[in-house]
DNA sequence: CACCAACAAGTAGCGTCTCTACGTATGAAC
DNA sequence: GTTCATACGTAGAGACGCTACTTGTTGGTG
């Protein structure tokens, strides 16, 4: 499954993987696999301009750190992005029920509840 | 709720709108529109560049015809189309299964069943 | 008749987002 | 000393939906 699909969720799903902690850009990205089974395996150039965006949205806040000498930029959820996190869930919902009811009919539920 | 977190489903949208029978641009529209609740409410400029596509793609045929002296292009799925609407269903329970995890923990069946 | 709203189709240009393809550098394995 | 996994990043291109606009018919109001 490429990116091109989740246009506009892929924020979303950057900052549902570090609610559970700070982490650094590869670190996302094996995240991301590791919790899809492999699905998602985004490549670096969507994932590191992605991780900037939200910055500069204030949505992260990055910090420079050396692990073994190996420079790491760790990003960590703001409390913007936990608000932000919680809108885009609750978008998520409306959405995924919405279109749903056009492609999986019987599946899902009504959005309204 | 806008298109822009639609991208790359609009397809799959219009295609299963008209699996239920042929119908105008406009009528599409308000078939989206009827069918969400009111949650779906695309623009012209959205929805006839797409049929637009889907027609260059052979996915959907186009006929004028002319109702109260009112000019209409009616759309109508080809087999094609239908077979596309197949696979964007398969593609869709996967993508929002696989989204899901992340954003609606919980709810979400996993992907592999 | 003039005006306006709803219906009906369409285009042009813009901005956003992800992708491909690069470039740079470290540490470990062989 | 070469290769691979780790780690960060940018540039340019392509796809897609949006805003704003144009054109035209039908029917209602004054």
């Amino acid at each position: 499954m490429n990116a091109q699909s989740l246009h506009g969720h892929l924020d979303a799903l950057l900052l549902a993987v570090l609610e559970r902690g700070a982490l650094h850009g590869y670190a996302i990205i094996e995240a991301l696999r590791g919790r899809s089974d492999g699905r998602l395996d985004l490549p670096t150039g969507t994932v590191y301009p992605a991780l900037r965006r939200l910055e500069r949205a204030g949505h992260v806040a990055s910090a420079w750190s050396t692990v073994n000498g190996r420079e790491r930029r760790t990003y960590e959820l703001t409390d913007s992005g936990r608000r932000a996190l919680a809108d885009q869930r609750s978008g998520w919902r409306e959405f995924s029920a919405t279109v749903g009811r056009f492609l999986d009919p019987g599946t899902t539920p009504t959005p309204a509840g």
